[in-house]
DNA sequence: CCGGTATATGCATTGACAGGCATATACTCT
DNA sequence: AGAGTATATGCCTGTCAATGCATATACCGG
């Protein structure tokens, strides 16, 4: 289970983060509040906390767990390389669904390796 | 294969949508670039746009891909509950380890079910 | 020390998905 | 029509992770 992606996949564990956002919780809290059997919940706050996206302290034999934001933000990070693709397409959208000519991809296509050329009708557009 | 999550959650797939960040690129483009074989990469393509992140537009025989803004969006929005928690702990961090008073939980517990209670050595700190 | 409570872990089962490979489909040019 | 190119799909297999259940560990009060 490497990847913060990987560890967000699941259902139960995005619940789990999505709860604790408020503020910590004991195990019992989350296995009430969502729901779910208790070793499922120790075993997704295991998985949580190995990958970062949480960590414990002691009260009794309670373990109360909180968010940590390290995780999320990498997320964030990789997230970051689309705003400004998408940001684009806002206001500007039916409008250039074509604006990018495609006689770009050969000259990339041609840089990268050999390409039979396989003659096109050179249907460009407008 | 549900959840935005879950798409993204794959690593080849994550790689094609960084590339197709760009610009649109074909099937073979992608394939070379990321080298990954031609059936990887229009399977995972299959995915991303049953998923809603890409779309593709016929050019002779091949099939221009390129991004949509929209699931990405979806992921955006979810991570938003996030953000005002981190940054609350941009600077204020070791600061306040546990501020949050513990008996907020039993609280919040006795709300939800009911609770056995198991007297507590009361181990407030400060 | 004991019964009760809270949480963690081990094991076995199941299901889902990614990859490899072969093949099908589709388009293009001569 | 036929060969070459580009992409999609079907089948099979290995892998991995989530769950259920039982059990272990740890802490509490008396």
């Amino acid at each position: 289970m490497e990847s913060v992606f990987e560890i967000i996949a699941e259902p139960n564990r995005r619940a789990i983060l999505s709860l604790l956002v408020s503020s910590q919780h004991s195990v019992g809290e989350i296995e009430r509040q969502l729901r779910m059997p208790q070793p499922t919940v120790s075993k997704h706050l295991r998985v949580l906390r190995d990958a970062g996206f949480v960590e414990s302290t002691v009260d009794a034999q309670r373990r109360l767990y909180r968010l940590k934001p390290d995780p999320l933000q990498e997320l964030d990070a990789w997230l970051a390389q689309f705003r400004q693709f998408w940001s684009a397409h806002v206001d500007a959208l039916e409008r250039h669904l074509d604006r990018m000519d495609p006689s770009m991809d050969r000259a990339m296509d041609r840089a990268t390796d050999r390409v039979k050329p396989t003659k096109r009708k050179t249907r460009r557009r407008k």
